[in-house]
DNA sequence: TGCAGAATGTGATATACATCACGTAGCTAC
DNA sequence: GTAGCTACGTGATGTATATCACATTCTGCA
């Protein structure tokens, strides 16, 4: 399946376009390939785009003055990732994205969006929808920091996607979770 | 300034609508009043509503398996509350909802959200806007929850809301940042 | 093929925080 | 007014995790 096929699929869940109406959403968004480690949004970058996953894994990630890192979101195919701070107040990134694999993508332009959403009303209807989805994600890891200690929240996220198990480093889910990679390797060690 | 004319201005500052779109929207809220310590969305039940706070503070949280209590947002003026993930889904109460002070608020059904969106690309666009800033501000406190100690998102959530030190007594403050009281109450007695 | 760097395992120690326990002050109801 | 409840402070102790240090294994690549 192209490309083409995998964004319209993934719209259709949500949103009902005629062919035409998908062709002319489609025509904004411009196909990207990256290799493995390439930077996607490095920080302090002026950010114009939005990025739907096609292949590969993306991480963003947060760098903090210690030069610690957290991971914000592990981006698979079908998903859609950016510095969204950046992207709707137009500001500089805080967040970066590079690929954990080699990894093809849809770019969006935050104009081209809005642009869309404001001559289609099904499109407006469709991000509506997606950020929906991402608010009640955020929402839910939220909580499963606030309650869950590290091991129910490993386990949370393997049990969800456990192809990254095989796909990523320890050290990056480990930055993902919160905690230390010594904690996590300890972790599973454990209770073999 | 009366209800009405507080929803109004909160929506003009994202979409703009006709002295008529926004009678018609409007006539889908309906107002309600609450006193201190009333119960607007308890644990199991089932979710109908969305709320749009006009006066009062309330409190959306998480209770666990050991009966202790997280608190995901205080609702405040011009701010919206539910349970999301219940109200979209259609499943039941995870989350709970009572007021901290008497409080009034405008009640809007999924149903007619939905409606009202269908027919009103603006009213589309205005819910697109404010789930955008919900996501932000969840990805901005997930983020503060692994980078910031204890120490640091207290003063962070004081900053950006001083009012709630007089407001809200201080376990839920401790509820919100995810400890315990007594480590909150240490926390501002040691560093005066 | 062999080497450098990345990823991972593991011990020792320090620390932030939870938990338990108890005390006090203030508010509310009747 | 007093009984009871809620909010809040504070000490003692236990525990999960960070941090530092070093060893081991894996992997890409020249």
């Amino acid at each position: 399946m192209d490309a083409k096929e995998i964004l319209k699929q993934h719209i259709a869940k949500t949103a009902t376009l005629t062919d035409e109406q998908f062709d002319y959403l489609f025509s904004h968004f411009k196909p990207q390939s990256y290799k493995k480690g390439q930077v996607v949004i490095s920080e302090g970058d002026k950010v114009d785009n939005e990025y739907f996953v096609i292949s590969g894994c993306l991480k963003a990630f947060f760098i903090n003055d210690e030069i610690k890192m957290y991971i914000l979101q592990f981006a698979m195919p079908t998903w859609w990732t950016s510095d969204y701070g950046a992207l709707y107040n137009h500001t500089r990134a805080t967040i970066s994205i590079d690929c954990i694999t080699d990894a093809e993508v849809l770019c969006l332009s935050n104009h081209d969006r809005e642009k869309i959403c404001n001559e289609l009303h099904q499109a407006e209807h469709f991000f509506r929808w997606r950020t929906n989805r991402g608010y009640l994600a955020s929402q839910k890891r939220l909580l499963s920091f606030m309650n869950n200690d590290t091991k129910a929240r490993y386990e949370e996220l393997l049990s969800l996607y456990p192809q990254l198990y095989n796909l990523v480093p320890k050290h990056l889910i480990a930055a993902y979770l919160g905690v230390s990679r010594e904690t996590l390797s300890r972790l599973y060690h454990a209770h073999k």
